[in-house]
DNA sequence: GCGTGGTCAATACCT
DNA sequence: ACAGGTATTGACCACGCG
């Protein structure tokens, strides 16, 4: 039977004896594994172990072939039946190459990962964060020509320091004199420090595409190798792409065997897709906007990028202030997002930067494997079809402003749907998918006990970090399903979870209406209600409503607020009398112009009874302003993310692609030319002959020139026209809109 | 050449 | 390379009109 299941779970709670503890992996070229494993003192040293690469195969063909490598059949009817080890690597590479045309074989990738499934271990299993040896590093470089940005692959271009900081010990490197001989020097350097210092991680911010590639080509120039490995080993470079919410992200992926590769910069962006409160993920607004640096005082040094050369010769105290605050920055940032993955390593056999950098179909995939392995049952398919299929409910009942506003929503109603349903996926015909979610949430709810009880601090953040990490593990079980690169996925499944969700929001909705609410919004799992009845007391119209709830569904109550303005489905605002709550792209896109956003905000203010002033004396304050030119173009621009690259965009153009964009068109022009991912922000120029849609007399806002180019009040005022027809009817002062006629305004 | 009404794709949100 | 659902915007096209 299933020994080692349920999958393995960190200990609980965590040992304060972490001598042993496994904190690197790398197999190397003979397939032997090089483990950087904890010392009593906090140290790490080095042991090696054999370790036999495994493939599954699909093919009965292909049992036989290369010399010691053993092919064992598998239990069950699925796809992958056999299972295939090679005694060492060479021997692993050549049987994979054999494999004739058209035959199935897949195997786990990277090799250090299937070592972790394998041995069933796991990265820094019994430690907690501030066990982990951490390195932030941060460059700052200089600019031969002065002024300009820096450009590694100009050979008078070079590093003139490099910031590294082990725990609360800066450590920082800087060029002794502006020559090639003191770069090299430099370089080899940072080689020695990290093989001292020899740590777990290291953390950078927009390390992958700044900081570890300017290294590599500045190396490349001097012949110096990039020894920024464990066990003396040279970094591996790869181009890589990252998904975040609805864009992707291009970066040069760096690898370093047995350490990992933190990028606070795209951590930020995976936080950012919940909160989406970010303008720019640049270091210094990140900083701020998470507190680790004082906007309002002195918080830290700042250089202006173009001066920093300048700075370097005239002012070094400075120059070196500044990369610490970067340093310091750095550490607070991952502080924050670390943890999460950290956590997530104790769970899932993979490293730490695979943790950082892989998607969650792909951490689920691995748990399922694990157990398939061990019980030796033979594995589904790569991937499976998944017809398109309904998701939940939504429907904006009310339209305007409503008091005595209720909130509620059933806990975890995926989750929960599944596990009341308590059917596996069709493929899974080791029955793991159920008993492993069961158990995640069990443990789930242990840690957040825990987060509260431990003893010491470093433990409660340790347990919150934990159950944090597998909320967001147990949420992702039902996307999983209707996942169609899920490996054992389940459309069926997943549209069952949210029939059940849609009948059972419905049948709620029925109940809070007799009750004699009045339902203003409902999305997925959740409720806005107003009702002057029930507004004192909740809980008692909570447990009224229940009663009709099955076993399993627990519904909560969530919050209450004086004034809700309800506008369109997924687009409301709260107040709770204290803030405004937004949600919903009409509301808070951070797209919209700035000035249209400023209405807007003052609108809902006003509606909700935070602020007494109407918005119509600031339209009409913008409008005069708007025409005399004397807004500043940053409050007019609109800001968009570029789905594509700049180059993609001409190749499309240049085969007659249609439509054209603004933001593409913009990008073309700007020097230097942003890339897929960065935020473009842009204004519209006055019509002229054969130049009258938007995309043709679109400027970037950077080098906006007022006199040549200024930008077109009659736009902008159009825009307020816009807005005073769309809002101006909640404010209910205004005359009703006349038919066929233009509204206000004229 | 210009405004109108419709479709479609892209973007940015929500749970 | 987790899911589906909604709002908004602008390009584009067909069309009617003068």
């Amino acid at each position: 039977m299933l020994s080692a299941f349920p999958a393995k779970m960190p200990d609980v709670p965590p040992n304060t004896s972490f001598a042993g503890e496994l904190c690197g992996v790398w197999i190397d070229d003979d397939g032997r594994a090089h483990l950087s494993v904890a010392t009593a003192d906090g140290g790490r040293k080095e042991q090696v172990e054999t370790f036999r690469p495994f493939a599954w195969l699909g093919d009965a063909a292909m049992v036989g072939g290369v010399a010691g490598v053993e092919v064992e059949t598998l239990k069950g009817e699925g796809t992958f039946r056999w299972l295939a080890h090679a005694p060492e690597r060479a021997a692993f590479e050549e049987f994979v190459r054999e494999v004739p045309e058209g035959a199935v074989i897949d195997w786990i990738r990277p090799l250090e990962n299937q070592y972790l499934l394998q041995t069933r271990r796991r990265l820094y299993d019994k430690l907690i964060f501030p066990q982990l040896r951490r390195c932030q590093l941060d460059i700052e470089t200089g600019h031969a020509a002065g002024g300009g940005f820096s450009d590694a692959r100009n050979a008078a271009d070079r590093v003139l320091a490099v910031g590294l900081q082990f725990g609360a010990r800066p450590r920082l490197l800087v060029l002794e004199e502006e020559t090639d001989t003191a770069e090299k020097r430099l370089l080899l350097e940072l080689n020695d420090v990290l093989e001292a210092e020899d740590p777990d991680v290291i953390e950078g911010h927009n390390i992958f595409k700044f900081d570890l590639d300017y290294l590599r080509l500045r190396c490349k120039h001097h012949r110096v190798p990039c020894a920024w490995g464990r066990f003396g080993q040279k970094a591996v470079f790869r181009n890589s792409r990252l998904k975040v919410a609805e864009r992707w992200i291009d970066f040069p992926r760096c690898d370093l065997p047995g350490r990992a590769v933190v990028d606070t910069y795209l951590l930020v962006q995976l936080y950012d897709i919940a909160a989406r409160e970010m303008l720019a993920y640049g270091l210094k607004d990140v900083a701020i906007h998470l507190g680790i640096t004082d906007e309002t005082e002195d918080g830290r040094t700042t250089i202006e990028g173009s001066r920093i050369h300048e700075v370097f010769r005239t002012d070094r105290a400075r120059f070196l202030a500044y990369l610490a605050d970067d340093l310091r920055e750095t550490r607070g940032v991952a502080d924050l997002l670390l943890p999460t993955y950290f956590e997530q390593v104790k769970t899932f056999p993979l490293l730490l930067q695979e943790a950082t950098l892989r998607g969650t179909a792909n951490k689920i995939d691995l748990l399922f494997l694990d157990e398939y392995y061990h019980a030796r049952q033979s594995c589904p398919q790569l991937s499976t079809e998944v017809a398109p299929f309904e998701g939940g409910y939504t429907r904006s009942f009310q339209e305007g402003v409503f008091r005595n506003v209720l909130h509620f929503d059933v806990a975890s109603l995926y989750p929960s749907l599944l596990l009341a349903i308590g059917r596996n996926p069709r493929s899974d015909t080791l029955g793991v998918f159920i008993p492993l979610l069961t158990r995640l949430r069990d443990y789930r709810l242990n840690c957040k006990q825990l987060a509260r009880t431990a003893p010491t601090e470093d433990l409660r953040a340790e347990y919150q970090a934990r159950q944090a990490s597998f909320k967001i593990l147990i949420n992702s079980f039902y996307g999983y399903l209707g996942f169609s690169g899920a490996r054992f996925g389940d459309g069926d499944l997943a549209a069952e979870v949210t029939l059940r969700g849609r009948e059972l929001l419905q049948a709620l909705i029925d109940e809070f209406a007799k009750n004699d609410c009045i339902i203003l919004e409902a999305d997925t799992d959740g409720i806005y209600l107003s009702s002057a009845e029930h507004f004192a007391a909740p809980e008692k119209l909570l447990a009224e409503v229940s009663i009709i709830l099955p076993p399993g569904i627990e519904l909560e109550f969530d919050g209450s607020y004086a004034a809700m303005f309800c506008y369109k489905a997924k687009n409301y605002a709260l107040y709770d009398g204290r803030k405004i709550i937004l949600r919903g792209s009409a509301l808070r896109s951070r797209g919209i112009e700035p000035y249209l956003k400023k209405l807007t905000d003052r609108l809902i203010r006003h509606l909700l009874g935070a602020e007494a002033a109407s918005p119509l004396a600031l339209l009409e304050d913008y409008r005069r302003r708007i025409e005399a030119r004397a807004v500043d173009i940053t409050e007019i621009a609109k800001s968009e993310v570029l789905g594509q690259n700049p180059e993609t965009y001409e190749q499309f153009v240049a085969g007659g692609g249609k439509p054209r964009r603004a933001s593409a068109e913009v990008a073309l022009r700007l020097n230097p030319r942003p890339r897929m991912g960065d935020r473009v922000t842009y204004y519209i120029t006055a019509k002229a002959k054969g130049q009258t849609s938007d995309w043709q007399r679109a400027r970037a806002v950077s080098g906006y020139d007022p006199d040549r180019a200024s930008y077109d009040p009659a736009y902008y005022t159009k825009k307020l026209d816009d807005w005073l027809e769309r809002y101006g009817p909640f404010l209910g002062t205004l005359p009703p809109k006349p038919q066929g006629e233009l509204f206000a305004g004229a």
